[in-house]
DNA sequence: AAGGCGTGGCG
DNA sequence: TCGCCAAGCCT
């Protein structure tokens, strides 16, 4: 039996607080909302716009970019980070046209089955693009939830179980209202329920929400880890990758060494980047983006 | 299933 | 300052 306590307030609130993305708007097709949420995955939105608005100019449909090579692909992703996301978006155009004609999949299944999407991003593209009912549980969902439901500051680092039968036992039976609440509790979490400091006056569900009304007891757990950076071989293969990046011809290995002083590392970031298929070495030792 | 995978801005 | 965080995926 369906009951959401916290549909109507937060649909309501969306009419009126939602932010005016290009991928929102009625000329997205289905293409670019795949690419806004590959995009988007672990990155700000608004380092994506612009970012997104050029890859639709240059690449407007799946056959457009699987007609390129993928290190083009590689080179138009710029600095939006995790850059295996720009071979995994050239594959998916790939296949696109390979298995589907073109056109991007509307089931959940097939989308799944695509390089670099994994079952939010599946979920997210169906609901979006194609009004399919399902549960769109990303990170802003998770600590929606974690507060207005279960009462606690953050949710768990690994998604659970517990997480996903709640937001499917959330999502209203009318598939055209369910991709409603999914893009609205989102939005809800992105702009009010933040992780760091939650706006709390401006909550449609404030009165509702669990952890507000226990007082807002801080986080309990394990340490959350963040990911240092610097020294560690991410920050070697970017470099690496920014040099092939920035060069129009293949650059000689020397090009390379330049950027990072201990070899053992710098080799074995290298050799990391050939094997993700990042980076393409050549017969005659020099490197290039892959082909 | 825990950890690797980029980048940059903010409190 | 520097750790945390930003529409995850893959192995």
């Amino acid at each position: 039996m369906f009951d959401n306590p916290y549909s109507t307030a937060v649909l309501a609130w969306y009419e009126t607080n939602a932010r005016d993305l290009p991928w929102r708007r009625d000329d997205a097709t289905p293409w670019s909302i795949l690419v806004s949420e590959i995009m988007l995955q672990q990155t700000p939105v608004v380092r994506v716009l612009p970012a997104w608005e050029a890859w639709l100019e240059r690449w407007p449909t799946p056959a457009h970019l699987a007609e390129e090579p993928s290190g083009e692909a590689v080179r138009m992703w710029n600095r939006l980070g995790y850059p295996r996301r720009a071979l995994n978006l050239h594959a998916a155009a790939c296949a696109i046209v390979e298995r589907h004609g073109g056109e991007v999949p509307a089931a959940h299944a097939d989308l799944l089955a695509l390089p670099g999407v994994g079952s939010y991003t599946a979920a997210a593209v169906a609901s979006f693009a194609f009004g399919r009912r399902h549960a769109v549980l990303d990170t802003n969902v998770r600590r929606v939830l974690a507060r207005a439901h279960t009462g606690v500051q953050y949710p768990p680092k690994a998604q659970t179980k517990a997480e996903t039968a709640l937001a499917e036992s959330l999502v209203p039976p009318d598939a055209a209202v369910a991709a409603r609440w999914a893009v609205a509790v989102m939005e809800l979490g992105a702009l009010v329920c933040t992780a760091r400091s939650p706006a709390c006056a401006d909550c449609p569900i404030a009165a509702q929400c669990a952890w507000r009304l226990a007082g807002k007891p801080a986080y309990e757990g394990p340490p959350r880890r963040g990911q240092t950076y610097a020294g560690t071989d991410r920050q070697v293969r970017g470099r690496l990758l920014a040099v092939l990046r920035e060069s129009p011809a293949p650059v000689p290995k020397s090009a390379l060494d330049v950027v990072w002083q201990e070899p053992v590392q710098r080799e074995r970031a290298l050799d990391a980047l050939v094997a993700d298929g990042l980076v393409d070495p050549l017969e005659d030792g020099t490197y290039a983006l892959p082909s």
